[in-house]
RNA sequence: GGCGACGUGGCGAAGAGGCUUAACGCGACGGUCUGCAAAACCGUUACUCACCGGUUCGAAUCCGGUCGUCGCCU
């Protein structure tokens, strides 16, 4: 078997996925059970990104190895099938230490991409393309761009959401490149044992937490953070639409309040935990642990494990 | 007690006689998702404009009264 057993923890953010996956990774070492973790976090794989992105510290990782974070500058593109290519290498070196894996975050798509083994790398892909149609769509507008994905890929066409400019530009960039119709593959699926585990949070309690932590990230210096990283790049990079870069530019550059920075920044990761609730509550399979996390988790890695 | 302003959905806020069986923003709720996913996108959310009466073919929009809020005055 090429793959290690894997642990998937899903949950929305700011209800302590992080912490819950390395408890069970030390406990599974106490018991001589090596267990790493992989973090699927679309934002937390720029480097530089940390305080904002709540990215584990060296210390709270408490030995544990971790991959999926640091990836990249700022400025480097990054896709779920980067994120797929490296989870695929990291899985085959964790499977050699003869390691479980534990796969952590709040990014469905990533989790969904090596867990259920979406294909995503295997599609059309051509960058010189794609940025010859966003600008395409830049003057022309959607509508144009429906039409020519209507012509050259109805099957597709019919099946997407036109309403939505991204999915229309990757879509006919598939066509482009494909010639045609491209083929949608299967899901290959995880070669190897797979668990889901959910964390969810009550709404008050969950309210409660997505605001203390942005205060805490204010606090521990997010402003100086996204100050240092605006000297260094360009604001307009994908990356900095993590929450709360925008909102401490806003404070230095005097359009905020520092407390009215934090209110946005809360109400942002209040709609992103509306959105990853209403993505993870169409996988299937996944155990919600309700009462006690902990427990629950250790004994879904244990069970992984034998 | 007098004078003035105001009273539109959970909040903010348009509308100032027919184009309104009431914009828009936020929130809330539901949803989409196979290369930007902390992104992008879609849907639902006031049979009703404080209340009562009147004018008018027609009123959230005009008039009168009542209640309420705020401001100023005594």
């Amino acid at each position: 078997m090429t793959r290690p057993p894997l642990l998937v923890i899903a949950g929305a953010t700011a209800t302590g996925k992080t912490g819950l996956a390395i408890d069970v990774a030390e406990r599974l070492t106490g018991e001589g059970i090596a267990a790493e973790v992989i973090s699927a976090d679309s934002r937390q794989v720029y480097r530089g990104l940390d305080i904002g992105t709540a990215k584990v510290s060296a210390a709270d990782q408490r030995g544990i190895p971790h991959h999926g974070i640091d990836l990249v500058e700022p400025d480097q593109p990054f896709t779920v099938a980067d994120f797929a290519a490296h989870a695929d290498e990291t899985l085959g070196a964790i499977a050699e230490r003869g390691a479980l894996a534990i796969l952590v975050g709040g990014t469905g798509l990533y989790l969904r991409a090596v867990a259920r083994g979406l294909p995503v790398g295997e599609l059309p892909s051509d960058p010189a393309v794609r940025a010859r149609l966003e600008a395409e769509f830049l003057a022309v507008g959607l509508e144009p761009l429906v039409e020519r994905l209507r012509a050259v890929a109805p099957q597709r066409a019919a099946a997407m959401d036109t309403a939505n400019p991204r999915r229309v530009v990757r879509a006919l960039e598939m066509a482009t490149v494909a010639g045609g119709e491209p083929p949608v593959p299967d899901p290959r699926g995880y070669d190897g044992p797979v668990a889901w585990i959910g964390l969810e949070v009550e709404p008050e309690t969950h309210r409660e937490w997505i605001a203390g932590r942005a205060n805490a990230q204010f606090d521990a210096g997010l402003i100086e953070e996204a100050k240092a990283l605006r000297e260094r790049w360009d604001p307009a990079l994908p990356a900095f639409s993590a929450i709360g870069y925008r909102e401490a530019w806003a404070v230095l550059d005097g359009e905020l309040t520092r407390e009215a920075a934090i209110a946005e920044d809360i109400r942002r990761n209040q709609a992103f935990a509306k959105r990853q609730r209403t993505w993870f509550r169409a996988e299937p399979d996944i155990d919600w642990l309700r009462d006690d996390p902990p427990a629950g988790a250790l004994a879904a890695a244990r069970a992984l494990a034998r």
